[in-house]
RNA sequence: GAGCCAGUAGCUCAGCUGGUAGAGCAGCGGCCUUUUAAGCCGUUGGUCCGGAGUUCGAAUCUCCGCUGGCUCACCA
């Protein structure tokens, strides 16, 4: 650091600007090594991060980083000048330099850059950590002194990026896979629209919110542990189809699956059911794999799954059939609750049936749907917004997706029936007041919204951070959020 | 929130049953005009996470704390 800033001074004594304000690039890293046949001999502009030096008197090699890639740099001292060579050997990797000069094969047969023109474009003062390579005869890479250390890979998600191109590739990812949920959506007709984060009354999902206070009204305000509510006022309003993605908020636990920001992409669509939504989201996901992956089969936890429709749909009860042996369509609570012990399953007293049959849920079915699965209707009482099945009264038009074993979204057909909706909001009342700190708080105004009139609507909730760990193949919801959260450093 | 594990140089790590800290890479000074983990010669560098204790003596043993990872519990 002291030295780098010494040399700061040198190069300014030198002459040189060490933070000059711009550098003419014509080519990509990646975009020389793909077309070098036209380019052999061509001159081209080129400009990163000096990740490598080799010194050798009076030449030099070293490899710059762009976002695309590296690319070799070859310079001699009588092609670039002895000022500027001078230059040259007092810089770090690190620094970001440009160069223009001619493409061109070395000895060994790397493309590379024969640099007529130099320039340093920012001088690093900082260390990186110096991650080297080398290609094995079969052609397998072998990494010395990889930056591992995940606390600081999680807190400077800079240096991480920088020295790891497989971590910059999962973050590209994640950026097209937005991309083409958004541009399947709007192909769809759908609107893309934004709801408030700070909600006076949080709702739309079962959890505790972050509390947070407004000066000048002088009242305390949620940020959103969902959108649910608002996106439905919208579909009242008149906006048949409209779709939000939605940083949301829960204050709860924290481990790999769980950050307490996360992102969604809720949807809905007017005059449609959860089985239009079923196919619907088939399509989405296939569209999402076939533009960013190229395909429908993915690599996840050492399991191959295949995301081509049509999925498996299952009910929530002929699941739990299938993977306990147990019938429990028709228990009441007691009962439920004997099952759940005989099972193994924790309950506790405040639990309700919605609560105890999501718990025998996830605890024997849902680690075991590997392959894409639709479970499908749901018990009425874990899903205070959902329409009642058509056919069955105890049950609600809900479905979730579940790949790798776990949940990656959850739909229903949305319950327009504002009177039926004060009903199970006055049952959440209830189990709120049974100690279900989870509850979902009665909102007046969304009830006044049905009120006016919902047409029938299927809505849909993707959790892309799960969605993105699944087709990248990342064991921990940190590793696809550039910062998640950690405690503050405490110096 | 609970359990287990870890924290030594800029990075990756070694340091045995306590004897006063080491390697490779990076850095610094040289040599080298097709190298690629470049090479060769030389060299700097550490509150061994923090605090307390045991001991003649602690990176090493004990306790407390901090930070993180993994697992479990709640939730997406």
């Amino acid at each position: 650091m002291i030295i780098r800033k010494e040399k700061l001074d040198k190069i300014r004594q030198m002459g040189f600007n060490p933070y000059p304000h711009e550098f003419n690039q014509t080519h990509q890293s990646t975009e020389i090594k793909n077309n070098f046949d036209q380019l052999e001999e061509k001159v081209v502009s080129s400009a990163g991060r000096m990740m490598s030096v080799r010194l050798m008197g009076k030449a030099a090699f070293c490899h710059i980083q762009d976002q695309q890639g590296r690319i070799q740099i070859y310079l001699r001292k009588d092609q670039i000048g002895e000022d500027v060579f001078q230059l040259f050997k007092i810089l770090d990797i690190g620094d970001y330099i440009g160069i223009t000069g001619q493409v061109f094969k070395t000895k060994t047969g790397e493309i590379s850059i024969y640099a007529k023109e130099f320039q340093l474009l920012s001088k690093s003062l900082k260390p990186l950590p110096i991650v080297k390579e080398k290609e094995e005869d079969d052609g397998a890479k072998v990494v010395f002194d990889q930056f591992a250390d995940k606390e600081m890979r999680y807190r400077q998600r800079y240096v991480d990026l920088v020295v790891s191109p497989e971590v910059k590739d999962v973050f590209i990812k994640r950026s097209k896979i937005i991309t083409a949920i958004r541009e399947f959506l709007n192909k769809n007709d759908f609107l893309e629209v934004e709801t408030p984060i700070l909600q006076p009354i949080y709702g739309g999902a079962a959890a505790r919110p972050f509390v947070t206070h407004h000066n000048t009204l002088d009242i305390d305000l949620y940020l959103r542990i969902a959108n649910e509510l608002y996106l439905k006022r919208l579909i009242v309003g008149g906006l048949d189809r409209v779709y939000e993605f939605a940083k949301d908020f829960r204050n709860e636990g924290m481990d790999r699956f769980h950050n307490p920001e996360f992102t969604q992409v809720e949807l809905y669509a007017a005059y449609k059911d959860y089985r239009w939504m079923m196919d619907f989201v088939e399509q989405i996901v296939n569209h999402i794999a076939q533009s960013v992956l190229g395909g429908a089969k993915i690599l996840f936890n050492e399991h191959e799954i295949d995301l081509s429709p049509p999925w498996r749909r299952l009910t929530m009860f002929d699941a739990i059939k299938e993977f306990s042996g147990v019938d429990i369509s028709e228990m009441d609570e007691s009962a439920l609750k004997n099952t759940a012990k005989k099972l193994n399953i924790e309950i506790t007293p405040e639990m309700g049936v919605g609560k105890i049959i999501d718990e025998i849920f996830g605890e024997l079915v849902e680690p075991n749907l590997i392959q894409p699965t639709f479970i499908m209707d749901y018990p009425i009482e874990m899903s205070p917004l959902a329409k009642k099945h058509r056919d069955n009264p105890r049950l609600v038009e809900r479905f979730e997706p579940i790949i790798g074993g776990k949940e990656v979204g959850n739909a229903f057909s949305e319950l327009n029936d504002p009177i039926d909706q004060r009903e199970r909001f006055m049952e959440q009342v209830k189990l709120k007041d049974r100690g279900d700190l989870e509850a979902q708080a009665l909102d007046e105004d969304f009830l006044r919204a049905l009120e006016i009139g919902m047409p029938p609507t299927a809505g849909l909730g993707i959790g892309i951070d799960r969605l993105v760990m699944l087709l990248t193949n990342q064991p921990s919801i940190r590793d696809v959020i550039f910062f998640p959260q950690m405690r503050p450093e405490s110096k």
